[in-house]
RNA sequence: GGGCGAAUAGUUCAGUUGGCUAGAGCGCCUGCCUUACAAGCAGGAAGUCACAGGUUCGAGUCCUGUUUCGCCCA
């Protein structure tokens, strides 16, 4: 009845964790701290699905880093997003009734300082409840005073060393923004447009040329018209010069590589202030610039009578009067890839601006090189290759932005000489003239400027801070594969620079989170749910659990709330089976739980704590030690080495293995399959198997004192090992564990486990598991009511089975809900009966008169041509002689020991069948 | 145009150095309110592992080519 509700416990627990200051590294373990600095989200934005995967597989490593016993440190901070905020807080100006550069820019900042107040609560909140154990104290923001220092002395540090430059250049401009952007920002979208043919008469009258081009607008900035100089026919035009038409303007024919004499028409129009080739080919022949646009977007003087016309309505506008004039030649369809700035979507114009460069080849090698010689690990290594190819044809960063949030460029020019200076502090005179007239570079540095510090700025740098020297170079990066270039490289390449070593040993990428149309969540779309609503709705556990476990290693995700319920669902399972457990210990009269400090070591290696006590020799020992390195109390009720049972000793054997594989997942960063493999052990091992098996000694009065003790210490191990994903729920309930002290978060992990603890165990519960299988089965499929508590025979040829099996029978009994289970060896069939075969054991339900004859016949038929295909099967390679000689020795014992028992399982039911007919 | 990835049950995905009679969650069918759990339990059906070749005793897995889809770069 009563369901498992996080409402409540959660930020109950968050709060507890932080003020026990468990959030912040514990220096007075041994071990090499563990350190995460948080991608920092956009402090005004809200996270979105992404975030919570990332944060979610952060705080799992964190997590169970801290449990290993290593200081473990992960860095808040959010990040000012430049374009983004500018964005938002000029639209809040303008519905004010406000203009931003009427307003200017102490006024305009003053409103953005209070608008991320606002915001950054909101979204540190929405950290906090998805549990991440973050460092608060050791919160930062790329624009505090502190990374403003560290911005500023990396800046006149690259610059004093010649590696940032200002040229006029062209670059990616976005007329909406105003303001330069990075090749990174631009997205390309497949457009439909036009090739149009345009016709350029010569000068001297002696013909004409045509150029094709899907922007015709910008002829008013073209300087020349190319052709390839090996171009036999065209090249003969080389020296002559058209009239550019409407407006009259002669430029030369030149001789360029550019012009590809297959494409197009041959020749090209060259337009060195508007487009990228076009600017190559300018400087190589000295062409002159024109810009026929204004920064808007809109023609400017150039464009004669068109001026002022917006690029698009002057395109139109363009081909019209060529067409009037005859000058308008082919035009062609043509889809071509249209760059837009990815954060307001507008079409990039390729512009020419004064801006300011960080040359980028000498950074990027010390990165390569890390990548190479795998100190700096990419996870998953697929991404080695794309990284590789972007850092070996890497083109210098335009680091410079006409914003006013964000850091100022600590550049001064001076009025008087002429003279640039770049300082950490502002100059009061030009240290070459002494003039006292300095006017500050307006511009605003990339927001990726600030954030490739990231790994070392939060820690204090440049101060060489104690922080600074203990915890850098960091663990991990865990990110999404989109950001790679924008800043995953980059952050290599400044810790390089600035610190001569890794920024961070390893990186994670997380798949990107899709809604159920594949398209990735993003604000803009609006397909991305608040994460909030979701934890409200199935607890910040469910949340972590469901995306951490179902999502496959750098894999995209489709995300949609039914795979929250397989999270919440199981949360509720963890509630049940503890609720079963600590009822019977409870009625058992074992002590209650006291609140004490935790006593037990921080560290748990299990072979260590173990050592002394082999569960070959003395399993009960073996418990009782293993009880005590788990909890750090002493076992309340002896266990004697008979007093675990098969079940016991199985679900203890699959728990050791479960730990084992757990540590080895986690190891390889496959944080889904160490969940996932703890998901199964609990819920179809432990709960479907072994509760159901022991719960007639947890109702025994005699028993349950000693029995509960083994389901106390599985329910304690899961919690350590679901710790690290689903915190909330494992914290609370291992505050009910009696035997339990202290934090979970900061109790130790087991480590280190046997895995082929009680081997032979587990072997012959297996069998027990497969009896009981095939008892189900038939009473299912013959209709047996489930009410009815039927009775069983088990046959076997070999009597050194029965004694094993007769053991084994009162948990088959109870199992497969019967009344009674007989072992026999040999004998006659009994009748009536449905059967079944498992290995050797024949498995006889005596239903006197309840079983359909007809039923069972056709069931057994089919089961029998089933068996016989696959003897077929295993006789066909058996029969192949280089199988038998090639195959490793243990592959062909294996198919023969199946080929055996198919045939003996064969031979039973064909047997059966033959009985039925003549009964 | 160049590079990377994916293609396995209705669906979302596992399947790690080739040994598979190919698994799981969700969905579906059947039966069960069995005193922890119907957010549950038991049982069942369902796949030419995209296609075509090749290597091998043996290929979902390795190689080559093809198709489709996705992503990145130019």
């Amino acid at each position: 009845m009563a369901q498992y509700s996080p409402e409540g416990l959660e930020e109950r627990w968050y709060d507890r964790w932080e003020n026990a200051g468990l959030f912040a590294p514990d220096e007075d373990l041994p071990g090499a701290p563990f350190v995460i600095t948080l991608p920092p989200p956009n402090v005004t934005g809200i996270l979105h699905m992404g975030h919570c995967l990332g944060n979610a597989i952060q705080d799992t490593l964190i997590r169970w880093a801290r449990m290993r016993g290593q200081p473990t440190l992960w860095v808040p901070g959010t990040d000012h997003a430049s374009i983004a905020t500018e964005q938002v807080v000029t639209r809040q100006m303008a519905a004010d009734g406000i203009d931003k550069r009427a307003a200017g820019r102490e006024a305009f900042l003053e409103r953005a300082w209070v608008w991320k107040e606002k915001t950054h609560s909101r979204i540190t909140q929405q950290i906090r409840r998805l549990g991440c154990s973050l460092d608060w104290k050791r919160e930062a923001f790329t624009m505090d005073e502190a990374r403003n220092r560290a911005v500023t002395e990396a800046f006149v540090r690259l610059k004093e060393k010649g590696l940032i430059y200002r040229d006029v250049y062209l670059v990616n401009w976005c007329p909406h923004c105003l303001t330069a952007i990075s090749d990174d920002e631009v997205e390309y979208q497949e457009l439909q447009g036009h090739y149009w043919h345009l016709i350029y008469p010569l000068a001297d009258g002696s013909g004409q040329v045509t150029v094709a081009t899907t922007r015709p607008e910008t002829m008013f900035g073209d300087t020349a018209v190319a052709v390839h100089p090996s171009d036999p026919e065209r090249s003969r035009l080389i020296g002559k010069t058209v009239l550019l038409p409407l407006t009259g303007r002669e430029i030369p024919i030149i001789g360029d590589h550019h012009a590809d004499p297959e494409k197009g028409t041959g020749f090209v129009k060259i337009t060195p202030a508007h487009d990228p080739n076009d600017f190559q080919v300018g400087r190589r022949h000295d062409l002159p610039q024109v810009i026929c646009m204004t920064p808007e977007g809109v023609m400017n003087e150039s464009a004669g009578k068109f001026a002022g016309l917006d690029r698009y309505a002057c395109r139109e506008a363009v081909v019209a009067a060529l067409g009037d004039e005859g000058l308008l030649g082919k035009v062609e369809a043509q889809e071509h890839q249209v760059g837009h700035h990815d954060r307001c979507g507008t079409i990039i114009e390729p512009y020419l601006s004064r801006q300011w460069f960080l040359r980028m080849d000498q950074l990027a090698q010390p990165a390569v090189k890390a990548v190479a010689d795998g100190e700096v690990m990419l996870y998953p290594e697929r991404w080695i290759g794309v990284f590789n190819n972007w850092m070996t044809n890497i083109r210098d960063w335009c680091i410079s932005r006409q914003l006013w949030w964000g850091h100022r460029i600590p550049v001064w020019y001076c009025d008087g000489c002429g003279g640039e200076i770049a300082a950490v502090e502002a100059p009061t005179a030009c240290p070459d003239c002494g003039g006292e007239a300095l006017r500050r570079d307006e511009d605003v540095l990339d927001t990726w400027f600030s954030s490739w510090l990231w790994t070392f700025s939060p820690l204090g740098w440049p101060e060489a801070t104690a922080d600074l020297k203990r915890y850098h170079p960091t663990s991990v990066l865990v990110t999404a594969a989109d950001i790679i270039f924008f800043w995953v490289a980059r952050m290599m390449m400044a810790s390089y620079e600035f610190l001569g070593e890794k920024p961070f040993g390893e990186v994670l990428f997380t798949g990107i989170v899709r809604d159920d149309d594949g398209r990735k969540m993003s604000k803009s779309l609006g397909n991305s749910p608040d994460p909030i609503d979701l934890i409200d709705k199935y607890g910040a556990d469910a949340l972590r659990c469901s995306l951490v476990m179902l999502t496959p290693t750098g894999q995209d995700i489709f995300f949609s709330e039914a795979t929250l319920e397989v999270g919440r669902n199981f949360c509720n399972k963890i509630f049940q089976a503890t609720k079963l457990v600590l009822g019977t210990w409870d009625e058992a009269g074992l002590p209650a739980r006291e609140e004490a400090p935790a006593t037990a070591p921080r560290i748990l290696d299990l072979q260590k704590a173990l050592g002394a006590h082999d569960w070959h020799d003395d399993a009960g020992a073996w418990f009782t030690e293993l009880w005590e390195a788990v909890f750090g109390t002493p076992l309340p009720a002896n266990v004697g080495d008979e007093d675990l049972e098969l079940a016991d000793r199985w679900v203890l054997g699959r728990l050791m293995r479960t730990v084992a594989d757990y540590e080895d997942a986690m190891g390889r960063r496959r944080l889904n399959d160490a969940s996932y493999g703890v998901f199964n052990f609990f819920r179809h091992e432990f709960c479907d198997w072994y509760l159901e098996a022991v719960k007639s000694r947890m109702r025994d009065a005699d028993a349950r004192a000693v029995a509960v003790q083994v389901p106390v210490l599985v329910l304690g191990v899961a919690y350590k090992l679901l710790h690290p994903v689903m915190p909330f729920i494992t914290e609370e309930l291992w505050s009910w564990l009696p035997p339990a002290r202290g934090f979970l978060m900061v109790s130790s992990l087991p480590e280190n486990a046997g895995a082929e603890t009680f081997a032979a165990d587990q072997e012959r519960f297996g069998r027990v598991m497969e009896i009981v299988t095939v008892i189900r089965n038939l009473r299912n499929e013959l209709d047996v009511a489930p009410g009815r508590r039927g009775r069983v025979l088990l046959r076997v040829p070999d009597p050194d089975q029965v004694d094993d099996l007769r053991e084994d029978a009162a948990e088959i009994t109870l199992l497969s809900k019967l009344e009674e289970v007989t072992v026999v060896c040999g004998g006659d069939d009994p009748a009536p009966a449905g059967t079944g075969v498992c290995g050797t054991v024949e498995v006889f339900l005596l239903m006197a008169g309840l079983v359909d004859l007809d039923k069972e016949r056709q069931r057994l038929t089919k089961e029998l041509d089933k068996v016989r295909g696959w003897i077929k099967g295993c006789e066909a390679k058996l029969a192949n002689e280089k199988f038998t000689a090639n195959a490793p020795a243990e592959v062909v014992r294996k198919q023969e020991e199946l080929l055996a028992e198919n045939r003996a399982t064969a031979e039973t039911l064909a047997q059966r069948l033959m009985a039925l007919a003549e009964g």
